[in-house]
Formats: structure tokens, sequence, C-alpha cells
DNA sequence: ATTTGTGAAGTGTTTCACAGCA
DNA sequence: TGCTGTGAAACACTTCACAAAT
């Protein structure tokens, strides 16, 4: 029955990974009107095992019944309350370029509960402006502002170079995630947690499954 | 002493996953003047262990001299090479909303090598259109196309709603690799390979340890 | 009959530690 | 001396399989 918070910092991170997921599922699944889902159709659906979406869930608590499984409007709660997605995030953006101002305008991050409610950049061209109704201040103001409205998250959209200097200003600020989208790792130290995503890294992964394709296995030794 | 392809289906994500952000510290190191590096130094710089390094480079040949460390030259020919980023990649694009306007003009990924040569959507408010230098055409010509012009990989960038129907498009049309960004797993039948990010489950990855920061660890049976 | 929650087993990945080479 | 390459050990994660619950 709903429990939560097992120490939260030794939770592997592939479960956290895959909550998010499963929430997605279930939120789907409760448009559709269902009431109740069972570990293995959930993970079915998802392409994973029924024991690991009932291993992950049993890190924080109890939330089936046997025979029956999970009570979905139920488990959206309690998935949501482990996440912390239970409200509303206040975001700013870091780098109002091409990727920058599309995130501004991502209507599913608002849906979610992330809010972005302040934007920066550095770039005489766009401080000043209003883009997708968001004002740009500049990078100076940071700190400041953050304080002001609250700010506990950023999503940082600044070239590589630039990407460090930025982080530091956001730890200085006290902010407690970043969401890093340079293709740079960010040095932070304790209490500021940081997820990187550089999607050119990803297209290499794909390139190196289709290579495989091309270039049959010859093992020489 | 650079050798290759041990069956490149068996070797794990995560040392391909690696393997590009070696490439990447690799190539700044170069652009500095390097001229060799040991896998203590490269794995620090990215926050991990020598050991970690050596034995991602051993799946695939040897490619070190002891006493010295990896050439910086030699070492970034011999991982594009196991990468498949040795070549330009064809790909296309598909979904030109705000996400995808963004990606038509992130130059990062042409640098990398990846060169989005046709871009698509269904809307008939951008079909036609000209973004970033790119025409944009309608979906139902995708078939076509990507023969036409040799594509090999895809960026998705499509609403969850129409995923999986593009998705089945692009399997039709022979591509080897797709790239989804939209919040929806794929189901593809073998030799296509699909990498998902999802944004806004990195998000709540932040949110889920920024939330351990204020509720303490409270661990009741 | 069905499905959960969970120890135990199995599999995969990382780190250790050291022989061998430059 | 400094560093690689690699078995062996340690650790982490997933799957199995079944008692308990409805």
């Amino acid at each position: 029955m709903s429990e939560s918070t097992p120490d939260r910092s030794r939770v592997p991170a592939p479960v956290v990974r895959r909550l998010s997921i499963y929430l997605r599922e279930l939120e789907e699944l409760a448009a559709e009107g269902r009431l109740t889902v069972s570990s293995g159709q959930l993970g079915h659906a998802l392409g994973f095992t029924g024991a690991q979406v009932r291993k992950d869930l049993a890190h924080f608590g109890q939330f089936g019944q046997p025979g029956v499984g999970y009570g979905i409007q139920r488990l959206i709660g309690d998935i949501r309350r482990i996440l912390g997605t239970d409200r509303i995030w206040r975001l700013c953006l870091v780098g109002v370029g091409n990727l920058g101002r599309a995130l501004l305008a991502h209507a599913p991050f608002a849906r979610k509960g992330f809010q972005i409610v302040a934007a920066f950049d550095s770039s005489p061209d766009v401080v000043g402006q209003a883009v997708h109704g968001h004002k740009i201040l500049h990078v100076n103001q940071l700190g400041r502002v953050v304080k002001d409205l609250g700010i506990e998250m950023a999503i940082s959209a600044v070239p590589a170079g630039s990407a460090q200097e930025v982080c530091d200003a956001l730890q200085k600020a006290g902010i407690s995630g970043i969401l890093n989208l340079a293709p740079k790792r960010l040095e932070v130290d304790g209490g500021v947690s940081v997820i990187s995503v550089d999607l050119a890294v990803q297209l290499e992964q794909l390139a190196f499954h289709a290579s495989a394709l091309l270039a049959p296995g010859s093992d020489r030794r």
C-alpha cells in the first residue's frame, strides 16, 4: 500500500528511468479508460518483463493487489510522488539558439509540470527580444533572477565552449538540477545533479549498428 | 595495431556510448596539439577509470603502447572506423515542428558527418515551404525519396501519435537507423535500430534527484 | 485462476591488480 | 619507471520461480 523513499540515492538509475516510462504508458491507459493493469501487461507494452516491473516498484513499497494487478489511477499518483512530479517545477533555459528556441515552445514540458519561467542568453542580438512569449535576459542576471523567481532546475542549450561556465553560474545560483544539451561533460560538486544528452552521440550509436550490417564480422587476432 | 569488428552485435551498449565520448575528448585534445594520452588521463577528464577505457578499447583490438599511452590521431581514426563515422551519413528528418526546425539548422550534426538531405512533414502549412534551406516534402513521398537519395538514417521529431506510423514507413523504405524523439516506444522487426530520446524523461530523472534533497529518507516498513 | 512480492540464480558490467612491454 | 592489456574478483542488474494473497 503506497509507500516511498527507501534512501533514494541507492535506487539504480535504470529503475528511475523506467518509472518515467511506466508513467507515460499508465497515463495512456488511463486515457483509454482502463482501471487496472498487471505487471505483465504493462511490461509487455513497453518491451520489459513483468518481473522487471514488479522489482522496480518494489524499491518503493507495495502497490499491487495479488490476483488483480495495479490500480492505474493510484499507481499514476504514486509514481508521480516518487519522481517528484506531483507538483510544478520552475525551470530556466540558458542559451536561446536554434535548440533553445524550440524548447521554449515545447508544449509537452509544460504538460508534464516543467514550466520554463525565464530564458537567458549572452548575445546582444537576442537579449531583450521576446521569443515565444519569453523576454530574453542577459546571463549576467542569472543569479539574481534564479533566486527571485525560485527557479529550481535549468536546461542548458549553450555551445560546448560556454557550458562549464554556465554550469558554474547555475550552481552558484543554487539550482538543484541541470539538463545539459552541450557535448561536454560538466563538473559539479555535490548537491547538483546533471544529466547530459548529446544527440550526436546517439547518431553515432546508430551509425555503429548500421555499419555492422554492412561490414560482416571478421574476427582476426 | 589497430584492428576491428569482434562481432559487433555483442559489444555492450555502454561501451559504444563511451567510445563516442572518448572520441569527443580526443578531438578536443588533438585541437590542443597533444600527441598522446594515457588511459588514466583520458578517463579522468571524462569521469571514468583508466581500466574502463582500456577494457572498452580491448573489445576492438590493441591500440596503445605500454609506457606511452595512445597516439591521439591514430586513436581518433580507429574509433571513427569502429563507430562507422569515418564517412558521411545521409539522413532525413521527419516532423518539422519546433524541434525539427532546430535540428535542421543544427550545425554540429553536419560537422560530425551526419548530413540531413531531406525533410518531411504532413501539415499543408509547412509542406512546400523552405526551412533553413530545406524544401519540406510531404511524408507520402518518403519511400520514394529515401530510395532516390540513398538515405540511410532518420531523425523522427513527430508527435507521439504518429510516431509508430512514421516508423513503419521508414522501415518499409529500407532505412537502417531511427533516432526517435517522440515519447513513444517504437516497434520494429529486426534489421532496423532505434534509439529513443525523451527529454521529458530526463527532466523527471532530475526531479527525482532534486526531490531526494528535500524529502529526507524515511524508510518505514 | 490469477497475479503480486521476493529470495535465489543467472547474467552483465566495472574495478582490481599484476605480468609483460617500452 | 610508466603504461597497456587482461584474467580474476567484485559489484550491479535482470530473470526465474514460487509462496502468499485475492
